[in-house]
DNA sequence: CGGCGGTTTGAACTTACTCAAGCTTAGTGG
DNA sequence: CCACTAAGCTTGAGTAAGTTCAAACCGCCG
């Protein structure tokens, strides 16, 4: 089962911002029917993009928005002068791509489809447009950011200090919560991205990854088979995330 | 010296944001004079802070963004369950405090003053009504959140999979960057923080801090003396930092 | 079936941590 | 003004956690 499966409903030509699934974790969510329909206007038929993908490249100029609809997607970025790339985080269904472009106008990484994914191109010049006239997608818009920049906070938290298993259930835990809101399982989901994509995000190395998972599966807190992963004791992994 | 007398210009009573050295850093950047007024006139008379006192608490509700006037501040989270603080950031003189609280309406870290400060209180429901007549404000302060959030993830990189002098060189060349911004020396400054605090924020023991910074002065990169810091190499710290 | 990307596992090594002691600085009160 | 104190900083020695390198393994796709 892929992540585009456990979110169903691809948003096909002319269908509706409130006929989609994800209408309670978009940007969309919340606004007064009027807005709803100007902004339905703005998103095209969504794009399709396969796995590898690009959607957007580091460096581009920016100039538009995108609310993931299925699939998931992960932000790299090569620092400067370094050809080791960074995982800076994963864009799940109803995620907006490209808030952190909007100030300098320029891409700061790249984001790449982990599977088949589906993204609404939202023109960010239409979006402020639309702020303009309507208090409550500004608002909205504002606070998604801050919301953002919240759980930016929080994954520095998780990455100063912490041991290689904080870590690894930190993310766990997180990635729970998040399937959680979007309406899938709380204790089982796929993991689109690789181990090594995993430990990149988490500033470990791909081995420590597999044996901290290990670990986990032999402590009875999670199973992992491939890529599929039931977590069998939410407890359990607070209790390790908590230590100390 | 300290910072605030590096950055003059204390707001006195009556003064106005045009006559603010801070003008160009500031989200009051760059507004027709009209908003320019009406900012100033949400803006009372400066608060001062002493050492160690606290702006916000963890957990309170979130009603005022502030904008430092002068001194500095770090951020300060206690995850749940923990007894350790991190130091999440720190704030220089124009640089705006509570961006990541209008999301949930609640403060997710302490703000603590590094050294004798003054900041100019925001309230958030006066600012957001500015707004919605004001695209010109409107705009800066989405900008202004786009670039924190990029600044974020700037760090995380900075964080992950890199080694203690890469982090520590890091640190000093974006500290350096910004009190250049702000009109100061971008080669000599204040380190408001203790080596515990720059321990905390980089994810390293203090001891680590100190012994970095000790190869560096004997590397001839930096000059330390206490807490005033000289860089003599920007290229050598940038060289450090794109290692590998 | 063969190959490839991704993953697991093991062994040696390195980095940064912890603990501990001594030192410097700034701040306080006599 | 000096002495005393507390906080912060430096330095050293031993240790632990995670990295690197290497090899074997698995599952998927052509």
């Amino acid at each position: 089962m892929t992540a585009s499966e456990q979110v169903p409903g691809t948003r096909t030509p002319g269908t509706h911002c409130d006929a989609c699934s994800l209408h309670g974790v978009c940007l969309t969510h919340d606004l007064p029917e009027e807005t709803q329909a100007s902004l339905d206007a703005l998103l095209d038929q969504p794009r399709p993009l396969k796995r590898g993908q690009a959607l957007v490249t580091q460096g581009e100029p920016f100039d538009t928005l995108y609310l993931v609809r299925s699939g998931s997607l992960k932000q790299v970025a090569r620092p400067l002068g370094h050809e080791a790339e960074h995982v800076v985080g994963f864009y799940l269904p109803g995620e907006a791509v490209g808030l952190e472009a909007i100030g300098e106008r320029t891409c700061p990484a790249s984001v790449v489809a982990l599977e088949t994914a589906f993204v609404c191109a939202l023109p960010y010049a239409r979006l402020r447009e639309l702020c303009q006239h309507n208090t409550t997608l500004n608002e909205s818009l504002l606070r998604h950011m801050s919301r953002e920049l919240r759980s930016e906070q929080r994954q520095l938290c998780l990455l100063s200090g912490r041991t290689a298993e904080q870590r690894l259930a930190g993310f766990l835990l997180g990635l729970s919560e998040r399937f959680h809101q979007r309406g899938c399982s709380r204790y089982r989901f796929q993991l689109a991205m690789s181990r090594g994509d995993i430990g990149s995000h988490l500033g470990l190395a791909l081995e420590t990854v597999s044996r901290v998972l290990g670990r986990f599966q032999r402590q009875g807190l999670v199973q992992v088979a491939n890529r599929e992963l039931t977590l069998l004791s939410l407890e359990g992994l607070h209790a390790i995330l908590e230590e100390r």
